[in-house]
DNA sequence: GTCTATAGGAGGATAGAC
DNA sequence: GTCTATCCTCCTATAGAC
């Protein structure tokens, strides 16, 4: 009968823009965007850097298509454990979507651009769920100290932070989170 | 008489070598290694592409000069404060050279290279400072929680991280340094 | 000591064949 | 749907003039 096996044109088509996604992911975030070349990204995807091109236009937009992440939420609850939830995601299962924005982020404007806007939404539910005055900066920090965690786990592979166990490091962290969140204990020291 | 008011060659070549050098740092911490071309930092300097590679030989030298800094060293005393006090300098005194570095740990080998040797000095100070089992990870974290707040503010200038006084961010940093150094408080949560 | 000229290579992008 | 061929730009690096 009809409906032969074999695959469509836009079946292949597609097949060969996930391959060709797969590896720009791979290369984008071990070589960041600079030293990225589409001819690399065609070779490691098994097609011709013309396909490439011919699919996303330009290199610019093969970034934005590989960079692109589903919106992860902050879960619900009591702040600090809510960050550390969010932390242990990271540090349990690489997270190679935002590796890729991460890699570039210091290099390429456009990948700021998206992890300042993936930032921004972070830190609004940060403030929220932080009572203080100071919440911003409070929030501000909780989101550098995450991310300098997982540069230096994932892509610096710093010694102790790279080898740990996640559960090491989030039960150190955790009495960081709880005096960001919470801001009690000002006068600790001496 | 004689000793002219002249400059000396040596003397000339001694200056304009500086100003290629000013030059060369503040545009590789604007644009990374990749992105600064010789041409750029020669116009910014005022002086012809030619005579930067005549001087430094390659990219590669020029940016190995760049990005030399004097060795720095923690404060003696409370770990947690001394911690705090290298801080400060790093937040009240934008730290042009380390952020030559910073600005392409994750793109350059060799900016990584750097910022690693960097990094393992001031590790095995903290270590030395921290009396635990785990003082490595703990070294590690405090290490990642610098980088990213000074990546944050300067670098990527987000928000209230970039615009807050440094005292306002080292009166919140103090409780989190004070944990992982001295560890006790595991179970504060609930 | 500084500049001009140019070699030589890499990589993004385009046009068109199969 | 995929590939070949080529253009064009940009940049490091070199050679040599002033």
């Amino acid at each position: 009968m009809s409906e032969p096996p074999r695959r469509t044109r836009a079946e292949q088509r597609r097949d060969s823009e996930e391959r060709i996604l797969a590896a720009a992911r791979e290369i984008f975030v071990e070589r960041g965007y600079e030293r990225t070349t589409i001819r690399a990204v065609a070779a490691a995807a098994g097609v011709n850097a013309g396909l490439v091109m011919h699919y996303f236009g330009s290199k610019e937009e093969l970034f934005h298509r590989a960079a692109r992440l589903p919106p992860d939420e902050l879960p619900p609850g009591d702040p600090a454990e809510a960050l550390l939830e969010a932390m242990r995601r990271r540090l349990e299962a690489e997270p190679v979507a935002s590796l890729v924005l991460l890699r570039s982020v210091l290099t390429h404007d456009e990948a700021a651009e998206g992890f300042r806007a993936g930032a921004r939404r972070w830190l609004e539910d940060i403030e929220e769920a932080v009572p203080a005055a100071d919440a911003d900066l409070r929030a501000g920090l909780i989101g550098a100290i995450m991310t300098g965690v997982v540069v230096d786990r994932y892509l610096l592979k710093l010694g102790a932070v790279a080898d740990a166990p996640a559960e090491d490091i989030l039960a150190l962290l955790r009495p960081c989170f709880e005096s960001l969140t919470r801001g009690q204990d000002e006068g600790l020291g001496g």
